[in-house]
Formats: C-alpha cells, sequence, structure tokens
DNA sequence: GGCGGCGATACCGCACGGGTATTGGTGGTG
DNA sequence: CACCACCAATACCCGTGCGGTATCGCCGCC
C-alpha cells in the first residue's frame, strides 16, 4: 500500500521507486500484485502518462489513512512505553498563542497533571501529526483546518478582520466587506501550501507562516482575512479593519477517537473550563 | 500486528496460533519481533498466565483501529471498482424502523439516486461495519452506540419508555423513575453483548435482538427501558410506561470520514431534510 | 519426583521481495 | 520516415524471511 500511494502520488514509476529507495521493477510488480489481489485496476497506464482510476483515488484516500493508522499505532505504543509519557500537543505556530497560555497554566495547576510538549507547526500539519501518532490532541480552527475524524470540543468562536499595511486607503473604514478585500488589485491574498506541502496557482505570494505574511503585509505586498486574536502580534506598520461577512473562526480542541488517556480527558476538561 | 491482536485477545499462545492457523512458533518469534521493532514489551510472560502491559494494551486499541483501516480500503476499493458500486446503510434490525422506511423512500426519489442496500444487524454490529468498510453509512443511536470517529448529523431524539409484561402492578401507572425500574427484583433488565460478542455477568437473561427481548418480556421474564418508537412493534401482552429520567435517545446517521462519496452525501443530505 | 502444559529455541525449506539487464511500445524530432 | 528518448513491463538471479517440525526449558501440580 505504501508503494501504491507512491506511485499515486507522483504518477510516476521511476520517480516513486526513487522515493521509496527500491527499483522499479519491483515497484511495477508489487502494483500489480496488488491489483491482482483486489480484482481491480487501480492505474490506467497510458503510453506517456499515468492517471488513477476511480477505484484508485478512493485507494489513495483510503490507504492514507490506513497507513497513518499503523504509524500512529507505532508511535502511540512507544510512547506509552516511554518512562515518562507526557503528552504532546500540536498547533500551528502564532495562533490562538493567548488560549494556548492560559490552559497550559490552567492545566498545569490540576493535580496529576502529566507533562506537556507543544509542538509548534505549519498550517495544516497539527491535523497530520494527530492523525499519524506524533501528537495526542490538538488546538485546530475551524473552519480553516480539517476536523473530520476527530473528537472536538469548541472552545472559543471569534470574527475576522483584514490585515492591511499601515496608511492604506481602506485603513479607517469601520468595517469593509470580504468581496472588497478579495478585488483589491495590488494587495493579493496569499496562497497557503496544500496538505501536500504543494501551493496552489494565483496571483498572491506564498506563504508559510504568519510572520512571513505579517512581514509581507508591512512591505505593502499583501493582505490578509485572519481572526482578530492575530492582532496581538501586529506592529504599527500594520492597520486593522473588521471584516463583518467573513466566516468566524472556532478555536476547537481536537484528539483522536478512542483516546484513553487520563491525561488527554484531562487537558480537554480543562479546556473547556477556561 | 495481526498476530499480535490475536495473542493480546485470547491471552495465551496456542489458541492464538490455532485461530491464524499457523503454528505456534512462528508466532513467539513473530510477537518478540514486533517487540524488538519497537523496543518495546508488550506482554508479561508470567508461567502460567500472560497479562498485557499497559503499552500493549495501547497498541492492542491503536492496532484494532488500524487493522479496520487496511480493511476498509480493501473493501471501499473493491466495491468502488464493482459495476454498480450501491450504498451500504447498516443500523441495528428493528430499531428506527419508521425513520429507515422514511429515509429509504425519500432518497429514493432524489434524481440520482444509487441502489441503497440495507444490512439490518445485531447491537454493537453497524460501528464495526462501517469501520472496516463493509457498510458505507449507518444509523446510530446514542448513547447507546459509540460514534466516536465517525462524522455524524442528529435525525431524531426521543425520550425512552420501559417495557412490561401485560398486567404488571406498575403498568397502570403514568410514569416509573429509572431507579424504580432498575429495583424490579423478578423482572432484571437483559444483559446485551459487548463488542467482542462476550456478555456481562449479571442476574438477567441475555439477548440478542429486540423480538428475543420482547418475547422474553411477555412471558416476565424481564423488562427493558427502550426508545419509544419501539412500541410500534409490541403486540397486546406488552405494557409501557414513560421513564421520564431515563437519558434521551438520538438516532444519528453517521459515515466514516474522508468520505467522499457522492451518494453518502445525497443519502445524508435527505436525511437531515426529513 | 514425575508429569503435563506452554512458550522459547533450533533447524530446515520454500516462496517472495528486491536487484540488474533487457525488451517493447509510443510519442517526439531532425 | 526513421531514429531516438522515455518509461513501464518482463526475464532471470539471489538472499532474506516466514512458516513448518522437532525439541528444549521452565514452572505448577498431583
Amino acid at each position: 500500500m505504501r508503494y501504491f500511494v507512491a506511485v499515486a502520488e507522483e504518477l510516476h514509476f521511476g520517480r516513486a521507486a526513487q522515493r521509496l529507495a527500491i527499483a522499479q521493477p519491483p515497484l511495477s510488480r508489487a502494483v500489480q500484485k496488488l491489483e491482482r489481489r483486489l480484482g481491480v485496476v487501480l492505474l490506467h497506464r497510458g503510453a506517456r502518462a499515468i492517471t488513477l482510476t476511480e477505484a484508485g483515488a478512493v485507494l489513495l484516500r483510503e490507504a492514507r489513512t490506513a497507513l497513518d493508522a499503523v504509524e500512529a499505532a507505532e508511535r502511540r505504543t512507544r510512547r506509552a512505553a516511554a518512562d515518562q509519557p507526557g503528552v504532546v500537543l500540536a498547533t500551528k505556530a502564532g495562533a490562538s498563542s493567548g488560549l494556548l497560555s492560559k490552559l497550559l497554566h490552567a492545566y498545569a495547576a490540576e493535580p496529576g497533571a502529566a507533562a506537556v510538549e507543544v509542538v509548534l507547526c505549519g498550517p495544516g500539519q497539527p491535523e497530520n501529526l494527530l492523525r499519524d501518532g506524533r501528537a495526542d490532541v490538538a488546538l485546530l480552527h475551524r473552519p480553516y483546518d480539517t476536523t473530520a475524524g476527530f473528537d472536538t470540543e469548541d472552545l472559543h468562536t471569534e470574527r475576522q478582520v483584514v490585515v492591511l499595511p499601515a496608511g492604506h486607503p481602506l485603513a479607517d473604514r469601520a468595517h469593509v466587506p470580504l468581496a472588497e478585500v478579495a478585488d483589491l488589485a495590488n494587495l493579493p491574498l496569499p496562497r497557503w501550501p496544500g496538505r501536500d506541502g504543494s501551493y496552489p496557482d494565483g496571483p498572491g505570494p506564498q506563504v508559510r507562516d504568519h510572520t512571513q505574511l505579517f512581514q509581507l503585509i508591512a512591505l505593502g505586498l499583501a493582505c490578509a482575512v485572519v481572526p482578530e486574536s492575530l492582532r496581538t502580534q501586529l506592529r504599527n506598520d500594520h492597520a486593522v479593519v473588521p471584516v463583518p461577512d467573513a466566516p468566524t473562526v472556532t478555536t476547537v480542541i481536537a484528539w483522536p477517537p478512542h483516546s484513553r488517556s487520563k491525561a488527554v480527558a484531562d487537558l480537554v476538561h480543562t479546556a473547556t473550563r477556561l
């Protein structure tokens, strides 16, 4: 299955084999064998290009979650056997920092609190960490992050604001509709990487984190619609205007289903009591 | 991992090997190898009995979901390639029959509706079918069924009633508190099988489905607290009394996260519009 | 002290996964 | 139009690993 996922992602046997650090012929045979075992054609082998069949697309999605599940099983078992188990909490760098610090302090004050290791990562990463067992619990932000497959508890809902370079014509307005923000030709919205790390096409600059984003905005090269709690991270060369019709953002605490860990349960309980 | 799960469930190498249809020595070696690979002791080998370590218990739980995930991947791929894909809907036999028939009729009237195959199974089974890919969507009942790990949409909430033999002293009451029902010494509550198919200890009779249950009640051998919609299935030799303080039961439609099937989405949409 | 149950070890054979060399088929190109 | 470049499939070989049988070692029990 790992082999098939590699081929399905690369759409090229040679590159997939390279990525898997094996030769190309064994890879061809392995995929053929999988197809025989399932009794299903997974790939259309065109002369010049490879494409997924419908069944292949289904398997790609299902196999990813299956592979994540076995990775998670290994990792969680290892960590359960470690001397001091602790809890790994993942969240996007720079997001919900106020809520996070309150949570950590409140939990640390609980009797029997475990050690909490905080992992700050890029956008889209916390879900992956949670899915493959590198993290036990995460702070996510709907609707930006996908919470499918996790148990969640809502913590906080907030409105969004547009961040502009200081002195921009719109900066004095009391509020701006979303459509107007999207139409600012010389201040395009940035492009965030997708789950696979590649960027969508478009006019805006590519960004990886909020630091980059805010620097680009200060330079007058972009603008962005972000949750209002991020204004604590802005400097004087930014202006902020509410966008009432942008979707509200809800911070949620998420954990893998079937989690039986007392530490995770306590952490969630503490978070909902904030 | 399959091997380890078998050993962990049987707590006996010999029986586990038999269940896996292999000899015992390869099984011993495979588990040892897994322990070496993870760097973790999974089993305490006592002289007479085997017990799980803490890490072993974690792996048992995680490995089950991982194995279900790969089974689901295979099954869903096969079904995606079948001539007429269709949707498999699982639910407990006898539960929510009115809602189910309404749903099936409403969905069949939709343009582009796929064929729906209904699987009626015992209590606790629909979750398993959904998890391992034998079903695409299920009707579950909170809090009886566990919905952890699925996406769900609430459909209907109802109160519970106690079902008694006709002519029972309590049958004329307008309502009965839960505590009083649990105290009926000669009418014990029945025992349902757990996820693994074994029954908990206790005084009540073992039951597998509602037909059995209602027959036992009519015979004066048990009573039961059930959602009020089940009264449509009762006959004259039953009496029904509301139990106001029993938890309400919510019928939900559940599907695996990341489900991209149009048919499942349509079915869910139809269900919420009922 | 001997016996029985059970998991671990020893040893063997085959099948499968991986490697190299090569073929075959299909577009692009001078 | 022929030649070339590219890429997946096939042919063939080798080593590892998994499964099988036979046996041992350990512990509890009659």
